[in-house]
DNA sequence: GAGTGGTCTAGACCACGAG
DNA sequence: TCGTGGTCTAGACCACTCA
C-alpha cells in the first residue's frame, strides 16, 4: 500500500506531466498543500522533497516550490573534459599549486610537484551546469597561454590513453554551492587520466555534473590488435 | 552553522570512521540515540538518512540499524555488460519477446522484431550488486545457447562500434527490488548499444549499478584515421 | 510480547526573499 | 513586515523481527 507521501507525490506528478502546472509555475504553500490534502505539512514535506529528486521540482527558501524548467540534459563525450554544446558558456580560472594527497596520487608525482590548475564552470543562460578541475604538471602546461574560450575543447597533445572513471555520488560542500544544487542531490562524476607514450601521467581531469540533468558517454571501437588490459 | 541533523551525523561518521563502530556493529536504537543527543527521534532519523545516502549504514526494519560492511566497489569496464570480478556469481535468464516501445527506439527495429532478453544479476556472497538486461534481435542470437556461466564475459562478435550513456537516476520499483536498496538511493544506469559494420544495432544491454558502490571506467585511445562522430 | 524502525501529527521557532 | 520554506519537538500508532 502505498504512504500518503507517495499518493501525494503522484498526484502532483500527475498534474506537472499533464501540463497542468507548467515549468516556472509557483506550487500552493506547503500550509496550502498540507490543508488541501488534509495532512500535516512534514507529509507535504516529503512528498515535495521526492519530487525534488526527482528533478521535477525546485525548492526556494523564501518564495516557494516552483515546477523546473524541462533542463535539457547535459551530455558529456569521452575526452571532452567539459560537456560541450553551442548553448554553454565556459569560464576559466588558472591556478598554480603543488601535488599533495589525493592529487599526487591521480597524477602519479612526487609530492610539491608543480602543478597547472584550470577550474573551468559551464553555464547555461547564467546557471552553472558544470564544474571541472583539471591538473596539468607545469613542465608540461602549454607554452602559449591557452585560449580561455577554445582550449578545453582540444585534447592535450600526446595523449596515448586516456582513463574515464564515472561515479554518482553526494556533492561536496564545494560542488553543491558552485552548481547550486541542494547537498543531497547526486552529482555524477568523471575523472578522467590522460598517459602519454611512456605511461607518464600529463593531465587529470574532475568533473561533476548535476546527476539529474547530465548523461556520459563513450564509444568506443575493437582494438586493431590484441588490445592489453595492464592494470 | 551546521545543523543538529548535520552535527549528529558527523560525529557518527567519525565514530565509524575512526572505527569506534565496526563494520556490521549495530547502531544504538534510535531513542537511544535521541536521549544521548538530545534531541527527537526524527532529528535522529535525518542524520541516519544523511549516512544512509553515504552509504555508510543499512537500515533494518525492526532490527535496528548497522555499520554498512565496506563494501568493495563494483567496477563495470567499458564493453564487459555486466560487472566481473571473480568473487562475482551470475545467474542468467533468457526470454523471448517482441521489441516495443522504448526498446524499439534503442535497437532500431521494427515493432514485434523477436528478441532474446538475457535477465542477467551478478551476487557477492547472496547479496545482489548489479541487474543487467541484455536484447538481441533473435535472428542474431546465438545458435548454440550461451553458457550462462561465461557468455557474458565475452563480446557479441562483428561488432564496430559500441556506445556506453550513464547516467544516475532514482530506481525502479523492479531495480530496487532486484538490488535491495531503498528506493532514494541512486542507480547509475549504464546503457550500451553496439553496432555492426552496416551500422545494425547487434545488441543493447541496461545495467544497473547502486550509486554508492559502484564505478564505471573507460578507456580509449586515439584513432588511428580520423574518428567520426556520426550522431 | 518486547523492541525495533516507518509513518504521521500538530504544532513551534528561525531564516530567507520581496515589497 | 509578511509570507515563504527550513529545522526541530514530543509525542502517536503501525509493521516488522526475533525470541
Amino acid at each position: 500500500m502505498p504512504t500518503l507521501r507517495d499518493t501525494i507525490a503522484e498526484d502532483l506528478r500527475a498534474q506537472i506531466t499533464a501540463g497542468r502546472l507548467k515549468p516556472g509555475d509557483r506550487l500552493p504553500s506547503e500550509p496550502k498543500l498540507a490543508a488541501h490534502y488534509k495532512v500535516s505539512t512534514p507529509t507535504v514535506r516529503q512528498a515535495l522533497a521526492l519530487l525534488q529528486t526527482e528533478g521535477l521540482i525546485e525548492k526556494s527558501h523564501g518564495k516557494g516550490n516552483f515546477v523546473r524548467p524541462l533542463l535539457r540534459r547535459i551530455t558529456y563525450t569521452s575526452g571532452a573534459r567539459i560537456p560541450l554544446a553551442p548553448e554553454l558558456q565556459t569560464t576559466i580560472r588558472t591556478t598554480n599549486l603543488r601535488a599533495r594527497g589525493h592529487l599526487r596520487t591521480l597524477l602519479r608525482v612526487p609530492a610539491n610537484t608543480p602543478l597547472t590548475e584550470f577550474h573551468c564552470t559551464t553555464y547555461e543562460g547564467g546557471n552553472p551546469r558544470s564544474m571541472a578541475r583539471i591538473y596539468i604538471p607545469r613542465d608540461l602546461t602549454p607554452a602559449s597561454q591557452p585560449d580561455s574560450i577554445s582550449w578545453p575543447t582540444g585534447r592535450t597533445a600526446g595523449w596515448v590513453e586516456t582513463q574515464e572513471t564515472v561515479t554518482a555520488r553526494l556533492p561536496t560542500p564545494e560542488e553543491s554551492a558552485a552548481l547550486r544544487i541542494s547537498p543531497t542531490r547526486t552529482v555524477l562524476t568523471i575523472t578522467s587520466v590522460a598517459t602519454d607514450a611512456t605511461g607518464r601521467v600529463i593531465e587529470a581531469a574532475l568533473l561533476a555534473l548535476p546527476g539529474d540533468s547530465a548523461d556520459a558517454v563513450f564509444i568506443s571501437h575493437p582494438a586493431p590488435k590484441e588490445e592489453k588490459t595492464d592494470r
